[in-house]
DNA sequence: AGAAAGTCGTGAATTTATTCACTGGAGTTG
DNA sequence: CAACTCCAGTGAATAAATTCACGACTTTCT
């Protein structure tokens, strides 16, 4: 019932449903509702509940005996996961895709915010959005610098995608979400990039299907 | 150098690194280039070589001994997993989010199209796009069965989302890309899932980088 | 208060995925 | 054409992640 060396390594898979987890349980405390079992937890996540359990874990014992409570676990996880420490994120590539997603609506994380939106067409920057500033290019290292921003986003047409990101990653972005289609070929280990490109979504569900389909026989 | 039993079961880590791995060659074959080799895929996919060799290994044979063939990797990948079988898909809400992501540009998908989309505001089925029909609510079940779609796309707000996965399942939809930050429940092992919500994506980043930080102290 | 039902936490067992290490084919060079 | 280099494929070893099984704590019910 005790847990000393913080150091311990959380599975990769477990820190993405930890993090998936985290915005399930933002919404459940918004309806009010205020503790939540494993099992309820599971069937959402589509994984059973003693991952979840296992899962939870690997933070620190938050559970009461009977249930979770949400706030509480929230809370926890967002600590011990560093949700606290990087709220802040630009995007780069103002057309209709970048200004969508950070229209504050439904689709806006309530969590983050993306501070800053950089373009090269300075028409595109005409775009106001309440919020956010928008700037030219040269000014990616001075606006992230200033802002310690860590998280950027990438919305730029295929061919200047790849440019983009290692100017991010020049100017200390350690995170990007890229909806371009293209990967993005880095050399450390320090970076992460998470590609969210519709194409591959298409893919990798049409495969599982398959795969389902297949193995089922 | 035989494979015999097709129905060996292919890692879903793998089915996800190829799935990434054909918007790659798509885009390579493009750019006019035909051959690759697992290393340089590895790089492009921040994973080791060994690791690419691996998941096409678990396909069939279709290295050359020197490198592989982009269009044969390419389209041996496709035929095993399936693309080729579902490339259809539908999307529900047609608001901002889901004009832009349907929209033919750079972000839209080369390989699959969306070819109907539903709202269950008339006025937004004015907002006409090229390529795709728009229909009310009511539609869902005739157009998903007379087109054969199964896939598909919520666009809705969080407070229908939930009732639209559920409408789209019962259609037949066997996979589903969801933008809303709500988590679907389902009892069901031959539906699929990907939630793509950015609050959940700056969540991953944010402890990925958090976790590294910590690690390498 | 005692019994029963529900739930978490976790070390150990098991399953799954990745990495290793080596074989042999393919292209290249002198 | 012989020697060399590069690269894919793969069974076996290793590492990672998941699942299991059970002890301990909570709440509920009679």
């Amino acid at each position: 019932m005790k847990k000393e060396n913080d150091k311990q390594i959380i599975p990769k898979p477990a820190i993405v449903r930890l993090s998936t987890l985290s915005v399930l349980l933002e919404n459940l405390e918004e309806e009010g509702k205020n503790k939540i079992s494993s099992a309820e937890i599971g069937k959402l996540l589509g994984v059973p509940s003693h991952t979840i359990r296992k899962d939870i874990s690997f933070l620190q014992n938050v559970g009461t005996g009977s249930g979770y409570n949400i706030s509480n676990l929230k809370d926890t996880i967002a600590n011990h996961l560093g949700f606290n420490k990087y709220k802040k994120a630009c995007i780069v590539g103002m057309g209709r895709l970048g200004s969508v997603i950070t229209t504050k609506n439904g689709f806006y994380s309530k969590e983050y915010s993306v501070v800053a939106g950089f373009d090269i067409n300075p028409s595109k920057l005409m775009n106001k959005q309440p919020d956010m500033s928008l700037y030219p290019m040269n000014k990616l290292q001075d606006i992230i610098t200033k802002e310690g921003i860590k998280i950027g986003i990438i919305t730029v047409p295929q061919n200047s995608a790849t440019k983009v990101a290692y100017d991010l990653i020049a100017c200390g972005i350690k995170g990007i979400i890229n909806f371009s289609p293209v990967l993005i070929e880095i050399n450390r280990d320090d970076v992460f990039i998470r590609n969210l490109f519709f194409a591959g979504e298409f893919n990798i569900l049409s495969a599982l299907i398959s795969q389902y389909e297949k193995n089922k026989l």
